[in-house]
DNA sequence: GCTGGCGATGTAACCGGTTTCAGGTAACCG
DNA sequence: CGGTTACCTGAAACCGGTTACATCGCCAGC
């Protein structure tokens, strides 16, 4: 291992030159500066992060949160991959690497601060909240510790945090006035947990468009459920039961959704006709199964993005509050509308 | 932000003493070891980590190389996410994070080191290596460079590295034999791209049991695809094209396979009577599309806690060459067959 | 009573960078 | 020609741990 002493040594300078070179290239002389590079490329110097990060308290870092739901082992975020994509592309320009946190399975105690206590051990720069539904009070305790923080469909305010989210209530609306379009005028819903940012927003979205439109809602009408296919294909079974049963439904999840379709299949229904059906996500199964899934459909990547963006404003950027980002949503549609 | 010297002077012990109570406690007095916990515990204290591995050269973090084939921006791994969940909870169980090092996208020269450099500049413990087909010379490299390394359907040998892999060839022959039992003599295969590890023993493995089961295979019956939807789609319109048709086809990844699927229904065949087929992988879609896509299942989080321990063993163990792993796979029997 | 050994602790060098502060040199100005 | 000033560089302290080596007290053995 090359340090910085023996580049020093090698091209007869102070290793506060070299250090120099490296951090503010600018205050030292061009011909100095160049010998270094040269000779530094040559021996294959590299600097320590470690030692870096013991001076500077920098670590050139960002943790990424994102603890699966213990109560849920088979969980799977539905485009989980597409925003660790973006989110490490757009973090790499920035010359930020990404840190995967132990969630509940970490070794040591567990007391709600375990985030906390990764970032100040290994002195992250901030992190990246990936929302999982559960409430995690450790998450809670990183915005309170003002560790800077941009959270994924979670709300979170402070002066250190913000987050991103879709338009939920916007595409919500664009379900809905969709389904009016064709013609619908009995439409129900089913929900995720409303506990959750996503799960509420659609809800009053489509609240909202439905008054809009002057239409209706009875109660039993809207059905909450778990964003689940289990929980999508029960919710339906219930609509379908309902005396007054709904000529379409939009179902504020894919994965809930592709349920629902074949709770109606399975009652012998046919899509669109009987029963018209719009999903929220776009995920990849909704194009592929009969008659194809119409849905709104998030922008993926632009969370990694704007997650990246938001975060490295707080970051190298003033001290003014950040603000949250929204992403649009568009509608897709397909067979099942 | 609290020092280890800071909590020796706080109990009146040396800087020495307090390291030792959490590196090796057991050379501490039973009665000094617990005050200093207390205390530590106390005043919330947390060894810096940077500062640990700035000393020892170990920094309890592992790499985790996975870069986006950059030729086809769109691909997704067909089980990402299990493998993350296994592999970062096996990997907190013995205090390892995991660090995602940036791809092609990285700020910095590419030149093939930006795997090896990262992990010196982060002195990272090892790396996991997730195979994205592209034959990465910077991958290899890091087994070059003799850093522990363990690869997901790579196959890499080194006295520092080793890989896990399902069993490809038996699960290629549980599917052939599977549509023997169902009858079908003129079987063929859609394969993935034959310079991958996982493309190229699926192919053995079939030619194998058909050789087997005494079943001739024509060269036309073989034909190459690249594991996506799309290429699935148009290899099996060659097949279909073809004056000695198949009646069944073993489709080496499940993406494709829904694409073979696809075209078979386009044509007019039905699936199973006209046409049989068996994917590979066993990813959510093969549940959910009709009628159902029979399928070799991997045993997805297996590759995750398989390559945590490897690692681990490599880390901790002793440096005997480590051994490969072979993960069983399972037939699953839906309506396609 | 002296010595050897053992267990517990302290001292200080070291890991590889960053950064403050203090020169030193050359150009510029009155 | 002396005094600023601007620019570049070096010396050394510091970041927060680890660890080789030294020290010390105490007890067993001869």
């Amino acid at each position: 291992m090359t340090t910085i002493r023996e580049l020093a040594r090698r091209c007869g300078v102070s290793v506060a030159t070299v250090s120099r070179v490296f951090n503010t290239p600018e205050v030292v002389s061009q011909h100095t500066r160049q010998r270094i590079l040269d000779l530094a490329a040559e021996i294959g110097y590299l600097p320590n992060g470690s030692a870096r990060t013991l001076a500077t308290k920098k670590s050139n870092m960002v943790g990424l949160v994102w603890d699966t739901d213990h109560r849920r082992p088979g969980w799977r975020h539905p485009f989980l991959q597409e925003i660790l994509v973006a989110l490490k592309t757009a973090l790499s320009a920035h010359g930020l690497n990404l840190l995967m946190l132990a969630g509940h399975d970490a070794a040591g105690p567990d007391d709600g601060q375990r985030y906390v206590r990764a970032v100040r051990q290994h002195n992250l720069d901030g992190a990246v909240i990936i929302d999982n539904g559960t409430r995690d009070p450790a998450v809670l305790a990183l915005v309170e510790a003002q560790v800077p923080c941009v959270a994924l469909d979670l709300r979170v305010d402070g002066p250190t945090s913000t987050y991103i989210t879709s338009d939920n209530a916007g595409g919500a609306a664009l379900a809905v006035r969709h389904l009016v379009e064709r013609g619908h005028r009995r439409i129900a819903t089913i929900t995720g947990p409303l506990r959750t940012w996503p799960g509420a927003e659609r809800l009053v979205g489509f609240r909202a468009a439905l008054a809009g439109a002057g239409l209706p809602l009875a109660d039993s009408h809207v059905i909450e459920a778990d964003f689940y296919l289990d929980g999508g294909h029960a919710a339906m079974n219930r609509l379908l039961a309902l005396d007054d049963r709904p000529t379409a439904v939009f179902v504020a999840g894919d994965e809930m959704a592709v349920g629902a379709m074949r709770a109606a299949q399975a009652a012998g229904l046919r899509i669109p006709d009987d029963i018209a059906i719009v999903g929220f996500d776009d995920i990849e199964v909704a194009a592929l199964i009969p008659p194809g899934l119409s849905t709104v459909a998030q922008n993926k990547p632009g969370f990694g993005t704007a997650a990246a963006e938001a975060l490295v404003a707080m970051l190298h950027g003033g001290d003014d509050p950040p603000k949250p980002t929204v992403l649009p949503t568009t509608l897709v549609v397909r067979g099942s509308t």
